[in-house]
DNA sequence: GGTATTGGCTATGGATCCATTCACTGCGAC
DNA sequence: GTCGCAGTGAATGGATCCATAGCCAATACC
């Protein structure tokens, strides 16, 4: 959720830099699925679209190419960056790494009313059953755990990931179905149980669990990943441009 | 080493685009020690002497930035990041935890070809006292041991970090003397047997220890991160501007 | 009829020029 | 003597204009 490490913007309200309004622009029609992997984006339409030049926009392409939230390819253009499934688990297999690492960092630091506010959070995720609303909740509650975390690296690149496995978290939420939402349920309440106990090996353990078996469930789903390019070029073939 | 999965550029040769050319001559000034952490990058002046003008250079320090090589702090400059003791830490924590994974994802690949290379590199580092020798023969024996890994994703941020931390363990290795670098021999020789046995566990134990060792010595020398500022404007406080 | 080549067009990359903003310095007042 | 303020300067951010590379289509040739 934190804009951007590289250049000083004010965390909330309006960016003075115009490549970081832009910047901030994109990514959240990104992350809201108004952009969809795979979508062209054209920079002069997009400096028309929000009252600036093609400059403001090449560096916040840049910017969200850094966050690999797009490609941007030579002389051709900008994307946003679609993964195949081979990259969708190898992500999933980093973030198996690197969430525990940051819950272990925070939860010493984690105050009664954050802990609290998990538990209300949880119980908030288990009465829902609008897609979009469970995925903004589950992603308050996690990154709620991985608030302590003090070291900032950790954090960007948790958010980092994150974000760029937003869209498939997405389709996944809306295909599992109710009965696949149980045991995230379950999950939730042993990680945030080990939290209250300040049992970094237990809440370690279980979020391991929670994001490897979203990631083997992940791959019994190949079909999120071969949907056709819809209004996207031809030569947006995946997040690496193999040149 | 990869140079940049944000736009294809040539993978090895001069780079067509002005910007990745820019890129990599500064990565490599970064790298190379030439430019210091806390250096301050003139984007005039390194235009004037790549012979470009400014604007590709201001994507370049984006694209750095990206990498966490240089900070750029809005209407004020950008600087070659430094880090305090706690990030450097922080990084090392990340290592711990990541690399293990790209070692585990790389030994099903590794062929026997480069398992016979990586026991010459350690025989070469076993004989080197230079430093600059020692780091570049590290350097590519570990990232060998990697080499196998097919996840982008992964070997990106392993690359990332690890030339972030270039500087420092540039700094450690000098001051860590001849005794301080058998262990490393032996660490080095328990990770090879393992590859060669395909022993995915034993491996990742060992490389981890390799690191968190490495972390907890570097913790016990902070004066590797209280240098002063040398050439550098005194906002070049470190690698986050806090505004 | 199929294929290769060439021409035009579009979008990006780069250069120059102008506005803005931050920092340093000098002066003045307390 | 020290603190505060204003002015100046330099470096960055942004806008416009031009060059270039890639894509597509039309045409000519096989």
């Amino acid at each position: 959720m934190s804009p951007s490490p590289t250049t000083g913007s004010g965390p909330s309200g309006a960016a003075a830099v115009a490549s970081q309004r832009v910047a901030d622009h994109l990514r959240a029609a990104i992350l809201s699925g108004e952009l969809r992997p795979g979508a062209r984006i054209m920079q002069e339409q997009v400096a028309a679209q929000l009252g600036a030049s093609r400059l403001p926009v090449r560096e916040a392409l840049r910017i969200l190419a850094a966050e690999g939230l797009t490609v941007v390819k030579s002389n051709s253009g900008a994307w946003v960056s679609r993964m195949d499934m081979a990259e969708c688990e190898g992500v999933y297999k980093i973030r198996e790494r690197l969430e525990p690492l940051a819950l272990a960092e925070s939860i010493p630091h984690l105050t009664a009313e954050q802990v609290a506010e998990l538990e209300t959070i949880a119980r908030q995720i288990e009465l829902t059953t609008d897609v979009d609303r469970f995925l903004a909740l589950d992603g308050r509650l996690h990154l709620l755990t991985y608030s302590g975390c003090r070291v900032t690296q950790i954090t960007a690149m948790v958010d980092r990931f994150w974000n760029t496995t937003q869209h498939y978290r997405r389709a996944f939420a809306r295909l599992a179905g109710d009965s696949g939402w149980e045991l995230i349920h379950a999950e939730h309440r042993l990680i945030i149980d080990a939290i209250k106990r300040a049992d970094i090996v237990d809440a370690e353990r279980f979020l391991t669990g929670h994001i490897r078996r979203t990631r083997l469930e992940l791959a019994q789903h190949p079909e999120l990943f071969t949907e056709e390019d819809h209004d996207s070029d031809h030569t947006a073939d995946a997040a690496g441009p193999a040149d």
